[in-house]
DNA sequence: TGATAATGTAAACAAATGTTTACACAGGAG
DNA sequence: CTCCTGTGTAAACATTTGTTTACATTATCA
């Protein structure tokens, strides 16, 4: 990736710091403010070397387009369950399998377990699993699939040309995937939160 | 707080999906094709309502200038340690007694944990505790705080008019607070996420 | 030093966007 | 039915804002 010059990096830094603050990209115009310039066209030229070393998106023409590239960007996990006015978009229509499952969010969120499968990987009932949204799964990956018409949270384990999931938990059995199943991995574990 | 009505409660929802996906709010003219409106009028009213009521704030003139208030945002928490560009707000000079500190963010917060203070606690080296900041803690709570030039991660223990700083680890001292002390609580810890 | 690039000021232009006006239509309350 | 409210279309208007142009200033470097 490209080196910034110090006045670059004080761009995408002040437009960091303005979208965490205000919840949307300032205009060109509030970085000129921002930064103490008069004129708009250095920034322009800024943002145009950001985007040209990759560090941010433009949508041309629209106003605070500017997207910071996921890698250089404050990040920002979401946190499921605080829907509290409008359509939820977390409803009890999406409880699954002791899962409150998120229909719209994309990258990392949280889910809730409900149940104790995993408690053998420490994953207790009313914890919050951090998922990675992907479909790309390794062998021995805590996973969150739909499988059957279920969503369900195990450990994958590719053995022997065949395909489990498994419980942490010897209180429930280990479940081979088979050639007729509906099987679909949605995202792998990586983290857990505990609430205390 | 008033309730709302249907097309009310559906333009709020499409802002709140509209401002994850894209990260900063829709124009008037994105929510109407968004929600199917050859007009801006309808949808322009709908967002006074909103406001009135006390689920959006407004910013006059601005484009995009909606801001869903606090209570009614798919809610984020801020993590740290992902700022790989740019002048660092969390920099090597912001690491203060094992911890990542923070210098920009407001409310909730994740910090790494360094050190084996707390393991009876169950939170280990490595570990990211989940802060939400505020100087109001009670007893038993597990806080951040400022101690004498340094920041520290501790149990907060009032007893017979006097204050604690209890690791929970035999391994550390039991710290009491005393007058001349520079003790200033920093926020309390609501969760531990734990990096699998 | 002098050339060159980076950065900045000032101002203008065009597009995007918030806001308003005029009017239409449907449904419910009196 | 008639009035009112909520919602919508269509169109215009004013401001905000991205973009560009012309030129000045500063920093860098051979």
């Amino acid at each position: 990736m490209d080196i910034l010059s110090e006045k670059e990096e004080e761009v995408l830094n002040f437009i960091n710091i303005y979208n965490k603050k205000n919840g949307y990209p300032p205009t060109v115009r509030e970085i000129c403010t921002g930064l103490n310039k008069k004129s708009t066209k250095g920034i322009f030229v800024h943002l145009l070397n950001l985007e040209r070393k990759g560090y941010i998106e433009r949508l041309k023409g629209l106003s605070r387009g500017i997207k910071i590239k996921k890698h250089f960007k404050m990040e920002t996990i979401s946190v499921l369950g605080n829907i509290s006015a409008g359509r939820p978009l977390i409803s009890e229509e999406n409880i699954e399998d002791g899962f409150l499952f998120p229909d719209n969010v994309e990258g990392k969120f949280f889910l809730k377990v409900k149940g104790d499968s995993m408690e053998g990987a420490m994953i207790y009932d009313g914890d919050m699993v951090l998922v990675e949204k992907s479909e790309d799964v390794k062998n021995k990956d805590i996973i969150v699939a739909f499988l059957n018409g279920e969503f369900t949270l195990k450990r994958f384990i590719v053995e022997k040309g065949k395909i489990y999931l498994k419980a942490e938990n010897p209180k429930y059995p280990l479940i081979e995937i088979k050639n007729g199943d509906d099987f679909q991995p949605f995202g792998k574990v990586v983290g857990v939160l505990k609430k205390l």
